[in-house]
DNA sequence: TAAAGAAAACTAATTCTGTTAGTTTGGGGG
DNA sequence: CCCCCAAACTAACAGAATTAGTTTTCTTTA
């Protein structure tokens, strides 16, 4: 009965290792217990069950993601950082599949923590945006659709729906990206500079 | 021990109905059972399990989507059908979540109804973009992201994403369309119309 | 029309899950 | 040095999916 070096964080990372093997429908505290060399019931100890710990493995996503994209976009000017942000989102999502869906699996779960990470995430966006310094309506448009967008894509994707043989769909992400770019160039034009076109 | 007129159609029906009710992640065998008058293990007449429900479940979620959108799109014109689709596509998702996200909740499953679906729900948007006239690699690129934002924007707003005070969500949707609609109207215009833009 | 057989319901049992209660033990603060 | 709390445990339970084997009912066919 010697403690194991048991945390709430070590319990995470190694439920987001487990979910990445098994998949995110198939992590059971049993093998989540056995992997830490430790019995299911010690883990109420840490967690409060099997919801609490979907709710930090959101958590944990959340972060990662976050800081990754942190990393894409540091440094770059507006375009270039969406390019660079989109081609890591989806890198994320490729190489870390079930922990990108655990956190889309949440439903409205009201936990402090998870609630402050959906706004922090929200704010990276809005913040890469900002030196366009278009209307604050304007930016959360944007930035919706931005999020729309590449959640979409790598969504769809992992789930099996763009692998017509016409066409890779790296190709069509690419496209994508460029046409964000594209709206958000434009969209600037509009709010500072009256002489292009519309 | 009289037959109840059990069938997989009603089975699922059943499913989609209780899943709407007590979440899909909640759906349960003994439940849907229950609501059938029926011992669970007599559903497995009729099915194989838990894992043939759910592709039961993602088949019905796209057969009825395809035709709500058909619907949405039949006898318009290509920018007012896309609005329309658009429109019945949130609509669809907010009223019936559960089995929208029962959609996308299959890894890849290589059921072959399904992977007719999934070929056919591609079809719907390629047919929609059929009187452009573009070339195919372009209408499907188009195809593709507006299938990732029209997803993306739900399930984001399913999940919680989308609900700053400053700007309903709903605005965001319709301004996303709105540039959905343009850069298709773009895209035409640059393979059909030389003296345009770009 | 009657018998045969397939299909659809059942009962019962198994296994695996999450979870709780109650117990033991070890390490850190008085 | 002792006390006490936190972290591990054992044991047990409830509820889930699933399977095997049984009975009944409908259909088909000889």
């Amino acid at each position: 009965m010697a403690r194991k070096g048991l945390s709430r964080d070590t319990i995470v990372d190694a439920a987001a290792a487990l979910a990445e093997e098994k998949g995110m429908e198939n992590l059971t505290l049993r093998e989540l217990a056995d992997a830490l060399n430790v019995k299911p019931a010690s883990l109420y100890n840490h967690l409060q069950g099997l919801p609490e710990l979907n709710v930090r493995l959101a958590e944990r996503a959340l972060d990662r993601l976050m800081d990754t994209l942190e990393q894409a976009m540091d440094g770059r000017s507006v375009p270039d950082a969406l390019r660079a942000v989109a081609a890591a989102y989806r890198i994320f999502a490729q190489e870390q599949p079930q922990l990108y869906r655990a956190m889309m699996l949440l439903p409205r779960f009201s936990d402090p923590g998870l609630v402050a990470r959906k706004k922090s995430f929200m704010g990276l966006f809005v913040r890469m945006l900002q030196p366009l310094n278009l209307p604050i309506e304007q930016t959360l448009h944007l930035s919706r659709l931005i999020r729309s967008t590449l959640h979409g894509y790598v969504s769809m994707e992992t789930a099996g729906f763009f692998c017509s043989p016409l066409m890779p769909s790296a190709e069509s992400y690419e496209q994508a990206t460029e046409w964000l770019c594209e709206q958000i160039v434009r969209t600037e034009a509009k709010y500072h500079d009256r002489t292009s076109d519309q």
